[in-house]
DNA sequence: CCCATTTTTTATCATTTGTAAAATGCAGAA
DNA sequence: TTCTGCATTTTACAAATGATAAAAAATGGG
C-alpha cells in the first residue's frame, strides 16, 4: 500500500499538500515483534503501514489486553500522544516485519498550521478514526461475544490467519478459552 | 455554558474566526423529552448544550441501549451524519427542557474550507472525541460492571441524580437488575 | 528431524450476568 | 387522598463466561 493512497483514502488532497507530506515521511522497515510504542512514553512519529500487521495492547494488573490491529493502509499511533502530546496508555508491537512510513509529528503539527488543505485532511482522519471506535463501543455493547466473532469473521477472514487466537480473544473480550469454546459450537 | 467557552475549551481561536462560529449558530429552546435525531435520518445540526442533559441511544433487535450522555458544554451531533454525511445509528432524547446552540452543518462545512483556525478546531474537536470515545472503550474492556459502574460515581455523581437508572445501567453495558444488585453491594 | 516451548483445545467447577416475575417505592392525575 | 403507571429492587433460576488444569496440537530453534 503506497503512502498516496493511504492519504487519499482519508480524504483527496491537492498535489502540492500531498507533496508537503511526501516530503516529512520516511520509509523504514521494523524487523517482526519490534515494539513500536510502549505505554506511558510521549511518542513523537505517526506511521502509515505500507506492510505488515501490528497490534496495540495495554498491561493493567497483571493482564494485556489486545485492543487493536493495524494492517496494511492503515495509521499507527499513540492516541494521547498524537492528540495531547502525553504519555500513551498502549504498547505497539509489530506481528510481521514491517514497512512503515515514518512522520514526525512535530513536522505534521506545523504543516496543520501551514496548510488548510492538511488540517482538513487532519480532520478527517481524527473523525474517520472516530468513527471506527465509535462503532467498535457500540458492537461491544450490543452483541455477543459469539456475534462479534463471527462478524470479525465475515469482515476480515485474513485476520484469523495472521493472528494467533489469543490476541483475537483479547481483541473480543473474552478469555482464550472462551473462544475456543465459541470456535467449537459454530463447527 | 456561554458557546465561546464551549469552543474554547475544544482549542482556542482567534477573534476573527470564533465570530464567524457565533455568526453560524443560534440559541434555541427544546422541551424535555424531545427527539433531536433520529436513527437513520440524515441530520443537518450539530449542538451545543448550553443547559440541559441529553442520552444518544440506539436500538437493535427490540433493545434500547444508551450509549452516551451529553451535558453543559458538550457537543451533540450524530456521528455518522457529521463525518460521512449519511444516516446515523443514534437516536438522541433530551432528558430535561435544554438551551442549545444550532449550528448548520453545511454553514460549518464552508467555514472549515475557508479558514484554517476554524478548520484545525475541527480537527480538535474530532481527536478530542476520539479520545474519550477511546478511553471508553478501553474502560469497558479492562474494568468490570461494578468499577465502572464505581469510577462513573466518582468522576460524575451529578449524573445519577439527572439520568434514571435504567439509561444508566445500559449505559455500562449491564441490565438494571445487574446494576441494583452493584449497588446494593456497595451499601 | 527432534525437542522445548507456546498455543489451542477440552473438561470441570465457580462466578457473573441475564431473564422473568413479583414486590416495593414514587410521583403525577383524578 | 387514592389510584395508576413507571422505575427500581428483590428473588429465583438459567445461561454465559471465567478460572484452572491438563491434554493435544502447532511452532520454532538447534
Amino acid at each position: 500500500m503506497d503512502l498516496y493512497q493511504a492519504l487519499d483514502d482519508i480524504c483527496l488532497l491537492p498535489e502540492t499538500s500531498r507533496r508537503r507530506l511526501r516530503e516529512i515521511s520516511n520509509l523504514r522497515s521494523f524487523h517482526k515483534g519490534y515494539i513500536l510504542m510502549k505505554a506511558g512514553r510521549v511518542e513523537t512519529f505517526l506511521y502509515f503501514i505500507k506492510k505488515g500487521i501490528v497490534r496495540a495492547y495495554s498491561c493493567q494488573q497483571d493482564t494485556e489486553i489486545t485492543f487493536w490491529f493495524g494492517k496494511e493502509g492503515e495509521a499507527v499511533l499513540s492516541m494521547r500522544s498524537y492528540v495531547e502530546d502525553k504519555g500513551g496508555y498502549e504498547n505497539i508491537e509489530l506481528l510481521e516485519a514491517c514497512d512503515l512510513y515514518e512522520i514526525r509529528l512535530a513536522d505534521l503539527r506545523r504543516l496543520f498550521g501551514e496548510d488548510i488543505h492538511i488540517a482538513n485532511w487532519g480532520r478527517r482522519f481524527a473523525e474517520k478514526e472516530l468513527i471506527k471506535t465509535e462503532e467498535r463501543l457500540i458492537s461491544r455493547q450490543f452483541r455477543t461475544a459469539s456475534e462479534r466473532y463471527q462478524s470479525l469473521l465475515k469482515d476480515d477472514p485474513g485476520l484469523l490467519q495472521r493472528v494467533q487466537l489469543g490476541y483475537i480473544a483479547s481483541f473480543l473480550g473474552i478469555t482464550r478459552v472462551s473462544l475456543s469454546r465459541i470456535r467449537a459450537e459454530v463447527r
